[in-house]
DNA sequence: GTCTAGTTTAGTTATCGTTCTTATTTAGGA
DNA sequence: TCCTAAATAAGAACGATAACTAAACTAGAC
């Protein structure tokens, strides 16, 4: 999954929109590390940006690529997600969206509905508090992993 | 919040079926270890289920609550959550729930919703796998903070 | 272009949740 | 009761992340 050029080039311009209007500096490596990040339209964790920077910015520091994800979190350009036993992921698209983890093979995909973004607490739960944003998150076995599941169900069978 | 004991002694009940299913040794601290989470009608970490246990079994070891939270996850007696930055938080609630964060204080509160449970892919989204389960979790301020903001603001408006 | 505060690097060290190692104990079947 | 595979306790180890340092670099203000 490959982010349209398009799309990238409005991320990165609200990086620079963000970055000026917080007084932060632009270096080279804040942009390669948001490029990185927002040219994937996967969920890469740390070590993976730190990778695919380094073929463009072969000095980067690991330390250079947490201190920065962590400053996008703060700004809001980049959100994270993950099961807590594993390691942070990162998500550049700051669209509401939600997300479908197939229980199987862990394969996280992103998927886009008006209706869920708009959820709010039920009626028996007014009193909770307010809500300001609402994240679905479907468990399911995602289509690969029905495939090969019903081969080799077909394998044993025979 | 406390569970009520009626429910608590069903979750120990449940918890000794499905260790002999599994033929499982049930063991003095698989059992209080379960107690303190599934009496517990909180979020508890590990950390946080090892100082209560501790309290009834002081030869108890940390590598030992999470050996037996792990399992109790795999064979579906709790749930975690938690943001992956943070600590594991476990779950003895197996009915579909929901949750409210409250983003300024961290508060995490249970909610329940037949029509959240029901949730599925939306239309243009049903190729990427079948659901099995749905799980929402509302961001928010909680009304303890909307309460203490309103006073604040009044504190510095005068 | 100069200046400077903010930033990066490399290296080292620390932290903290979680997991491993090893010796010892125990649950539950024979 | 005896036996053994499974489970535990203690503490060391691990991996992701954070926090230093000091020296070099650089973005952006003037
Ligand atoms: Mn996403
Ligand atoms: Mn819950
Ligand atoms: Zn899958
Ligand atoms: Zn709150």
């Amino acid at each position: 999954m490959k982010v349209p050029n398009e799309e990238l080039q409005r991320r990165l311009r609200r990086l620079r929109e963000e970055l000026s209007a917080a007084g932060i500096k632009q270096t080279h490596q804040r942009l390669e590390i948001f490029r990185e990040v927002a040219g994937s339209g996967d969920h890469p964790c740390a070590e993976t940006v730190y990778r695919g920077v380094r073929r463009r910015v072969p000095s980067i520091s690991l330390d250079t690529v947490y201190r920065t994800l962590w400053l996008l979190l703060d700004l809001g350009l980049v959100g994270t997600l993950g099961r807590s036993r594993d390691r942070t992921r990162f998500d550049a698209d700051t669209r509401p969206h939600h997300h479908f983890v197939c229980s199987r093979c862990g394969m996280t995909m992103d998927f886009y509905s008006e209706e869920f973004d708009g959820l709010g607490l039920p009626g028996g739960a007014g009193e909770i508090g307010s809500a300001r944003r609402a994240r679905v998150e479907i468990e399911g076995i995602c289509a690969d992993c029905a495939r090969s599941d019903r081969k080799e169900r077909r394998r044993k069978d025979e």
